[in-house]
DNA sequence: ACCCAGGCGGGCG
DNA sequence: CGCCCGCATGGG
């Protein structure tokens, strides 16, 4: 397979693929190589990143068909970032976070595999997260041929997880989360096309997802997000609001609604690239 | 042993 | 609407 080059500047691929998104939790990362590898459909994409004045990147995928949309796409590289920067970086705080970890990149997934992975990450942490993905994907995934003789597995699709028991969902590790992966698909595979809702806006978006069940308003503002790349999308979990309320309210407790509410008016469309920030440097600084 | 994890559905007031 | 509870599982 022939390998393509792209460039981008102000991408750093430890930040993006370590900081949950659901390249962390279904792609392989070998750090020493600056290499991730994940499937896309039934093929395979390897990507190799080599810092410089930019950042080169050297990919490949395994069906013959050109890696460079899906590099494009998945990586945003289309986004103007010094603008993007500019928007978020309104305060001391934000700075200091985007200090900390500068390049990292929200990334555009496909929908269905950003939905399960988050219907996964409720109530749960990023190593189980990880673990129950992979689990899934051996299970239920076809297997690929790596690009080096090593077998690796497609993301299982809607349909395939729509026939399967939910013991065996459950076999996965899944706890609880079974009956909501098996309930998503049959619905995703059937009334629902989630191809067809992305060219709604957001908050119309936002409610169709929260037709799954096993999706509340957290999962389904990390699937408009990562899935669909609404970035006007402010998730805010445990350490998001551990992180805003450190930052933004001297540690005293706020309402979802007040988070939110905040985040729209300082960050506007930016809030889910700054929420990124927020996420990552919280969970990195405030944890134990 | 106890507490927590990228929350959600359901039931209640 | 807001609040409270239970929930599978594994690691600290």
């Amino acid at each position: 397979m022939r390998r393509e080059r792209l460039t981008a500047k102000m991408l750093n691929l430890s930040y993006t693929i370590e900081s949950a998104q659901p390249l962390t939790f279904y792609g392989d990362y070998e750090k020493e190589f600056g290499r991730v590898t994940y499937p896309v459909g039934n093929a395979l994409v390897e990507a190799e990143f080599i810092n410089g004045q930019e950042t080169t990147i050297s990919a490949r995928r395994s069906d013959g068909i050109s890696v460079r949309g899906e590099i494009a796409s998945r990586f945003r590289l289309g986004d103007d970032i010094v603008s993007m920067y500019d928007a978020i970086s309104t305060d001391r705080k934000i700075s200091a976070a985007i200090g900390q970890f500068r390049g990292m990149r929200v990334t555009k997934n496909e929908p269905w595999e950003t939905s399960v992975c988050f219907i996964i990450s409720q109530f749960n942490n990023l190593k189980r997260i990880r673990r129950i993905v992979r689990n899934l994907m051996e299970r239920f995934g076809e297997p690929i041929e790596g690009f080096r003789g090593e077998t690796r597995y497609s993301f299982p699709s809607a349909e395939s997880l729509s026939e399967a028991r939910i013991e065996d969902i459950m076999r996965c590790g899944t706890g609880f989360r079974a009956k909501y992966i098996k309930s998503a698909a049959e619905y995703c595979s059937g009334s629902l096309d989630l191809d067809s809702i992305s060219k709604l806006d957001y908050n119309s978006l936002k409610a169709e997802l929260m037709e799954i069940k096993g999706v509340g308003e957290k999962v389904a503002d990390c699937i408009a997000l990562m899935g669909y790349g609404k970035m006007e999308a402010f998730p805010v979990d445990v350490w998001v609001k551990r992180s805003m309320e450190m930052m933004y309210f001297n540690g005293k407790n706020k309402s979802l609604k007040e988070i939110h509410s905040y985040a729209s008016r300082k960050w506007g469309d930016m809030a889910g690239f700054a929420q990124q920030y927020v996420f990552w440097y919280g969970r990195s600084n405030l944890r134990g």
